[in-house]
DNA sequence: GTAGGGTTAG
């Protein structure tokens, strides 16, 4: 049976749509170019999209750039998107300049990858423009256009910005209030964001909390530490969506249970749960870390690895952290040398703080040092503080000056870097050198500030101040603690 | 025919 070259197009787009594997990409591409059929700018389009979509990027760039019709923004949309969706912002921005050059205007469809490439390239200047563009085009009516708006400001932190457009916008979905419950949450905002949940509740029917509000919103009750309000969330969760339905509430429960102290719940969400990532490993190794409990941490790290996941750059950073918080030194530097040599990339700068935190408590402090300056232009000032505070708890008085100094630089007006190298001087009956330090302490008008916590027990905030509490009495750092824990415990309505 | 939001460390 013979098909009109026209058919064998349409049989061809037809097909390319369905594809999933390269090889079959490749053969219909191949047929193509057989028979006779390109240039063609429905079929290249076609083509563009499944190389966009298997991530071939290069393979994509190729096809673009021979596509006839240059008018068609259906494929500089795909074009822009692609690169955008694969982290390659500046080739996203180079398109879209492209575009510009080529006397075409933006489409709906053309401006989200655009502010997302803002993001990824950190320049606001390129977002901001983009936002004068959705005005001045007349895209402000379009969801998605307006949530890329309202995105691109919420990972800038600029909440002030992100409330005028939310404020402002003309369909308000649930992308928008998911995104501005996380956005207070990103910049500390934690009451705003449960402001935010409960008005997002309160709207009933006309809003639904979809299952990704939830991660958002345990976040935020994670950095409360309100168990509470966790365990309605939770029971909000098993009744809106069953118990294990999605791997970043699960993750987020592992997380929250964790940061609010309540382990054995962290281990039951992470025993029950099917669908696990390497998200959910991690949070399981955090959860370990900040309890102290390294040995466990190894065994699940190494349980991880033998069921196939490779550890991501945050995996690494935890497990490290946990081991230099039980002293596993030899465990801690045999996971650092296997970042290279069996994960194959290199240490990020995490790495190597985890790494001087991890030698400077276990009281390698030269070996710390040498680290340090083997780093040179990346140490940053909490590196330094970390091989300090293991010059004082070893009383290391040659190291910890070198630290201290080096701090005294970079952070001249922060007290805590002085009262520990006094610290040290103290320890070692040093009084000469604690009294210059002292000295220089006051000429700055350098001030001891009083540390204090709070916990809330019984619906009532309890406060602990510790140290000179100059101006503020106990009286005050108790009114201060009761605004701040708002007396609401159980008020998310759910 | 193309586009958007969530979770893990420090």
């Amino acid at each position: 049976m013979k098909y009109s070259l026209l058919e064998t197009r349409k049989k061809l787009s037809l097909l390319l749509r369905s594809c999933v594997a390269h090889s079959a990409v490749l053969q219909c591409h191949a047929q193509s170019f057989v028979q006779g059929l390109l240039p063609n700018t429905i079929l290249q389009t076609d083509l563009l999209l499944i190389y966009s979509k298997l991530g071939l990027l290069h393979d994509a760039r190729k096809v673009f750039d021979k596509i006839p019709d240059r008018k068609n923004m259906y494929s500089w949309n795909i074009m822009i998107a692609s690169y955008a969706q694969n982290c390659m912002y500046f080739d996203a921005l180079m398109v879209f300049r492209e575009l510009n050059c080529c006397g075409l205007k933006p489409d709906h469809y053309t401006l989200p990858p655009l502010f997302k490439a803002s993001v990824g390239v950190d320049d606001a200047c390129i977002g901001s423009m983009g936002h004068g563009l959705v005005i001045r085009l007349g895209y402000e009516g379009y969801a998605v256009v307006e949530n890329s708006v309202l995105e691109f400001y919420v990972k800038y932190g600029a909440m002030h910005q992100a409330c005028y457009v939310f404020s402002n916008m003309i369909c308000r979905d649930s992308v928008a209030w998911n995104l501005m419950i996380s956005g207070f949450g990103r910049v500390g905002l934690y009451l705003d964001a449960i402001h935010c949940f409960r008005e997002m509740l309160s709207l009933n029917r006309m809003m639904r909390v979809d299952f990704m509000t939830l991660p958002s919103v345990l976040n935020v009750c994670g950095k409360e530490g309100d168990l509470l309000k966790v365990r309605e969330v939770h029971g909000y969760v098993v009744r809106s969506f069953g118990f294990d339905t999605d791997a970043a509430i699960g993750n987020a429960l592992i997380d929250v249970y964790g940061k609010c102290g309540w382990l054995n719940d962290s281990e039951k969400v992470f025993r029950t749960m099917r669908c696990v990532t390497i998200v959910t490993w991690t949070a399981m190794i955090s959860c370990y870390a900040a309890h102290g409990k390294g040995e466990e941490s190894l065994l699940l790290f190494k349980k991880m690895v033998d069921e196939g996941f490779r550890p991501n750059s945050i995996t690494l950073t935890a497990i490290l952290t946990s081991c230099s918080r039980s002293g596993l030194i030899d465990q801690g530097k045999h996971i650092f040398s296997s970042i290279r040599s069996d994960y194959r990339f290199e240490p990020t700068v995490e790495h190597y703080a985890c790494m001087v935190d991890l030698l400077s408590r276990g009281g390698y402090l030269v070996e710390a040092l040498q680290l340090l300056e083997s780093m040179k232009s990346s140490v940053t000032g909490s590196m330094w503080g970390a091989l300090l505070a293991g010059c004082v708890m070893h009383k290391n008085v040659e190291v910890g000056e070198i630290a201290a100094h080096q701090l005294f630089q970079l952070e001249p007006y922060n007290a805590s870097n002085y009262i520990a190298l006094c610290g040290i001087y103290q320890s070692l009956g040093m009084v000469e050198s604690l009294s210059s330090i002292k000295a220089k302490m006051r000429t700055l008008g350098l001030v001891k500030s009083p540390a204090c916590s709070w916990i809330n027990i019984a619906r009532r905030a309890h406060i602990r101040a510790k140290g000179p509490v100059s101006s503020t009495s106990s009286d005050d750092l108790q009114n201060i603690a009761a605004n701040l824990i708002h007396d609401d415990t159980l008020v998310m309505g759910l």
